[in-house]
DNA sequence: GGCATTCACGGGCATATGCCCATATCTTAG
DNA sequence: CTAAGATATGGGCATATGCCCGTGAATGCC
């Protein structure tokens, strides 16, 4: 050991307390604000990822059906995961899952009548939560962080493993 | 109808579209960037959220061993869920779970001697990770979003429901 | 055309998350 | 001191999330 090891400068670059953690940071917040949701959803009886699936079901096949691949892209969601999610909703009847004719690999996500319904419903109670939300947050404010949020579940560079 | 309905002009508050859901954008960046550090955090075994909780145990355990029910709160999380999480870590030996001497009804949480070490390794992967998020991300903006999910996350007004 | 590769999906496993309810313990009103 | 209420935790259930692997289908290369 070097006789003057002891009186090293301090290192210039003082090492990340652990409190920094964004990733912890996101899932805190993600619990909080999933919280929320979820309680002004509950009525309808949809979480808010149901909810989430659903609107982005409505929103991606306006002009043709989605399959399964877009939609866990869409939702930044493994394909695995996403099957497993579809499920209550099938068997509760708001969505239904059709093999594609085109390609017999592919099966198409569609809203049934009783899904676009309920999502109908629910977009009222889900609108009740983001004002209320923009209300405590301010409205420029949360528009900012929906579009930072929305910028980094869309960089791909933060994966080297393909999702979706 | 009026005979001028289809000339109204438009609505003041037009409806929120669906894809300004804050919740769904928080989910979709927290899907993404738990990917990011999980995949960093593989070669210690350890999943992000299985390293926040060890993190906040060390952090919360200077001065006095932390609760259950403190740690829960600390991380944002619903005392049951804690519960199951610590169970992987508990049967991996890197925490303990003592019950307190002053409130029998409480149970304390400790690293072990693994836990500790198991901890220190995983801090290099993880500041690896967060420094790597950095370089792309910016360091300030980094810095400025873990603020303001920080602020989300401890915000109690968002939940009519104690949480933790 | 035939075979290797790629792609879309499902099944099984493990963890993450939160609800409801039960239990044991502490605290406090009386 | 005792009964009522509050607090800390666990068990069971359901969904959320993602990995690995297998299967069937399309695509591309010779």
């Amino acid at each position: 050991m070097p006789v003057n090891a002891r009186n090293k400068p301090t290192p210039k670059q003082p090492p990340l307390p652990r409190s920094d953690c964004t990733c912890g940071s996101l899932r805190k917040a993600s619990r909080r604000i999933s919280q929320f949701y979820d309680t002004a959803l509950a009525p309808m009886g949809l979480k808010s990822t149901q909810y989430s699936i659903l609107s982005e079901v409505d929103r991606g096949s306006r002009l043709k059906p989605v399959t399964m691949c877009e939609l866990a892209t869409a939702m930044v969601m493994d394909r695995s995961t996403l099957g497993h999610n579809l499920k209550p909703l099938e068997r509760e009847d708001l969505i239904i899952l059709r093999p594609s004719a085109d390609d017999r690999r592919k099966r198409h996500v569609e809203l049934t009548k009783k899904g676009r319904a309920t999502l109908q419903k629910s977009l009222r109670l889900w609108r009740h939560a983001e004002q209320r939300f923009e209300k405590i947050f301010g409205k420029q404010p949360a528009a900012e962080l929906r579009a930072v949020l929305l910028g980094i579940a869309g960089n791909k560079q933060l994966n080297s493993l393909p999702i979706g």
